[in-house]
DNA sequence: AATGGCTATGCAAACCTTTGCAACACGGAA
DNA sequence: TTCCGTGTTGCAAAGGTTTGCATAGCCATT
């Protein structure tokens, strides 16, 4: 008898109903062991968790989220434009998350899609908690999603107009920071090359940057790049600006990338001396920049402390469910390396 | 009526259910419209499925996965040792898996533990397929595992001892090739800076380099770094093995990042002329290996292929859960470029 | 001794789906 | 007309859990 089909490993899944027979309790019992707040006798309790550990059952979480309407799922969305952290913030994220109990759903949204078109997929999983590493996501599908009560999180992107949870780098006042220690270091003729237009974090960089300029009364050259954050982007850009504008002392990259293809483009290409002649930079701290060959002099991007926080955050609202969106940015630091150079000792050597 | 705690964003959720009532047929019949070789109406199926996709309803993972036993997910362990392609393989593997209606769960093992340790909670999930990027992983756990029926797949790396599922570079023909080029480019004394010698990566490089050079007649150096590979200690092991063989022509390093610590220490540190005075080679082909500042000579790892292999393998157990473990080790190519010279000219001009 | 209150447990419904089996309708063949 | 086969649909069980309500036991109080 039980004819076909039912003999491939049988018995797969151990479930509650299995401790509850051994033990002669009922399967409520079983559950309500598992559950820290519910009326149990602890000697009860104490036997069924030491039964489960041994024969290595924990509760369904597909089966329990059916019944809970808690999935304890975070879904993050990538796509292909990756910053340089991206191991360390997914290692952060998902080791922090797991450690309080939550799962990492991870989601791709390829090159010509809009992540409008993936987030359906991803919602279908009942995720807790979303965090967007893509920019592609329109307001009426960021109202959407926040209707069905899951959290939107915005990592290291914003969208302006929206009030939604976000966590991002402080890159305004970043931009300011280095415009700060170019101007202190004696500079005077800057430019700045920016990445992709459309990328608030190379936008807000930009306008802290040219604010302190401007406040100090230097107006700055700017080269926006036509395509992505990339070495040879800026290589070519560093070319351009020193061309139209050959006396100039500093330029300030939207980020490390570029710089390196911009020290590069200066020394080998245009034959200057960074940092002699002229300083150069960056944004980001990746690992290379601190290595002998580079040295590059940048600004650390706090990304690893975005990550916590966005832990954080993430913990806060399950605390508080109700709680208005905030968007936390964070301030990272200057990184004084060997591709700038004080220029105030050739005017006032004496200070 | 209805007293308390019942009235937050009623109905939520969007069941068959719903559409059964609107639709005037059963929930059998709503579930049979989903799966493709089911018996139904063509019609009744149209109708459904064009409600459906109005009111945005798709059956829901968890009950769906909670009666078939399959989950359609795939678990991805990673750790804290990066490689450095590990944006791309994540975007490609979840990417592929995504458009064949798997899905991308991560799961991370911290430092201090083991991938057996972090196993069951990833088990849990009843992932059909588990992807393992970590190394930690012992035989008896491996066992266990494969008896549920999950399969596992080991990413990057191999356990020799045990048949199981792997798609890797074949590091050791990439060790016998670069073996191969350096000596048909005239280098007779050469050196090996392998990486942490548990890594069956570094260690399988190491043999098929060491191999080739043996049948060629050479014997050579090798450092053995003691911590992980990086670029420190790449600078390190350099100096070392100058000192402790000055005339050495030709240094294979166990990856690019260690390669370019070594090139650094022998231009800056040990005062020699790379490529002049002697090569150096890599492994990895990363992207700033590329970069006119380093032009590094090195072999391109297969990281994108064998993310599409891996997803390919996944494809193949779909159709035939049965199949036999297999091993697949995908080839590289030699990527040279400017830290190696053709050492023949001098000794043969006429060559 | 009887009652009240409290704690610990069990029952059963609910969450949403899939699927074997039965029923039903319908058309064609005998 | 009756019967049978075919194609379509519904019923109900199953998958594993959580949780409101009811019950049972126990101790303490009057």
């Amino acid at each position: 008898m039980d004819s076909t089909g039912k003999s491939k490993s049988a018995g797969r899944t151990i479930a509650a109903r299995h401790i509850a027979e051994e033990l002669g309790v009922s399967i409520s019992t079983v559950s309500r062991a598992f559950s820290p707040d519910s009326q149990i006798a602890p000697d009860t309790r104490h036997r069924i968790l030491a039964r489960a550990k041994a024969i290595g059952y924990q509760p369904n979480p597909f089966a329990r989220s059916l019944i809970t309407q808690k999935t304890r799922i975070v879904s993050i969305f990538i796509s292909d434009v990756f910053n340089p952290f991206f191991p360390e913030v997914m290692a952060i994220l998902t080791g922090e998350l797991q450690k309080h109990g939550l799962r990492v759903m991870l989601f791709h949204v390829p090159e010509g899609k809009t992540t409008d078109e993936v987030l359906p997929q991803g919602m279908l999983y009942q995720p807790e908690y979303i965090i967007l590493m893509t920019a592609t996501v329109s307001f009426q599908r960021t109202m959407a999603t926040i209707d069905t009560g899951t959290h939107l999180i915005f990592f290291n992107r914003y969208v302006p107009e929206t009030e939604t949870f976000a966590v991002t780098c402080d890159n305004k006042r970043g931009g300011r920071d280095i415009a700060e220690f170019l101007i202190e270091t004696g500079h005077s003729n800057m430019a700045y090359i920016a990445g992709t237009p459309d990328a608030t974090t190379s936008i807000d960089r930009g306008h802290g940057f040219v604010e302190r300029c401007a406040e100090a009364g230097l107006t700055i050259v700017r080269d926006n790049l036509p395509e992505v954050f990339s070495y040879e982007d800026g290589y070519a850009a560093a070319c351009r600006l020193i061309r139209a504008v050959p006396d100039l002392d500093a330029i300030f990259c939207a980020n490390d990338i570029v710089a390196f293809g911009a020290v590069d483009a200066l020394r080998h290409g245009m034959k200057r001396d960074v940092p002699r002649d002229i300083s150069v930079v960056g944004f980001d701290d990746v690992a290379m920049a601190g290595w002998p060959s580079h040295a590059l002099t940048t600004y650390r991007h706090p990304m690893r402390r975005m990550a916590a926080e966005t832990v954080r955050l993430i913990r806060e609202i399950d605390d508080n469910p109700d709680m208005a969106p905030v968007h936390r940015s964070i301030a990272g630091e200057m990184v004084p390396r060997n591709t700038h150079r004080d220029r105030r000792v050739e005017r006032r050597p004496g200070d």
